[in-house]
DNA sequence: TTGCAGATGCAATTGAGTCGCAAATCAATT
DNA sequence: AATTGATTTGCGACTCAATTGCATCTGCAA
């Protein structure tokens, strides 16, 4: 069965206490509820989970999701809707919590809207860019059907 | 020298008349502007560049820009900025105009902000997703620095 | 010309995200 | 256990791209 925000909390204090910043209900909560999402979530999407185990404001909620991203726990998706979604980072095969954006790719489907990291995927690199160009970043995004709405 | 807004004119006209749909002055206005542009545009920009020869409502650039796009006739390019920029449909190698989106790249330059699209880059297709995915569209997005900023 | 569907202008509205500041909280120190 | 001070949070006000409603205008066909 899936892991569930309870069950969740002890990583997710760990995991923030390894950054060695200050350990705060917000983002204990926050990152419990990333850690139970299959898909990426919004701002909105945030406020609502949380809502039922530990109510916050929305403000707090940007606050902390753009600070889980600056400590490379999280990272943002921009989406056609003008809506950041949020991830946790991708795990190393070792199993451990990775600092750095992994080079994937995401996936958004157009009929029930959800955003899906996919990790195995990456863009060829490096991409042929004009005479002059230089190429730091590659971001690919994807659009179709998930396997839930095909 | 680079073709200027009037020597642009008649060829947004017989592009627009081609769609037969209604021949408007904001419509010949905002696509004879677009058909200057080196790289994408926003809608604020846009209104900006058409103050000069032919100013118009923002919601009515809006909406002619959306016009546009639903034609064909030009894309729309999401930013990181949470705003939208625009650009003329990528023209077939035979010069034509082309009504379907080409799969192509975009730029984004980190420095200066301007976005360009790379028509002679495009995704190596198919990209693998996983079981019971579908993908229908491909988008690839570089940032880094321009020709004119490296 | 006239008639009218479709396009435009203008004012009001939406909604994501940001800012300033006072109050609360975490964690180090006594 | 209490004190303290730097960080973080809550709250209200704000920004700004984009959208909506509605009255007016205009391109085009009859
Ligand atoms: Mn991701
Ligand atoms: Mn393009
Ligand atoms: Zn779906
Ligand atoms: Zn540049």
């Amino acid at each position: 069965m899936k892991p569930t925000y309870l069950t969740r909390i002890p990583a997710a204090e760990a995991h923030i206490r390894a950054t060695g910043e200050r350990l705060t209900q917000p983002r204990v909560a926050m990152l419990a509820t990333l850690m139970t999402a299959d898909h990426a979530i919004s701002h909105l999407d945030a406020v609502d989970a949380l809502a039922k185990h530990h109510p916050m404001d929305r403000v707090t909620v940007y606050r902390v999701l753009e600070w889980l991203v600056t400590m490379g726990i999280a990272h943002r998706i921009a989406g056609d809707d003008r809506v950041w979604r949020f991830m946790l980072t991708a795990a190393k095969p070792n199993g451990k919590a990775n600092a750095q954006h992994l080079q994937h790719a995401h996936f958004t489907c157009n009929d029930c809207g959800q955003t899906f990291c996919l990790d195995e995927v990456s863009p060829k690199l490096p991409v042929k860019v004009p005479a002059g160009f230089k190429t730091i970043d590659v971001d690919l995004k994807l659009r179709g059907q998930c396997a839930h709405c095909a």
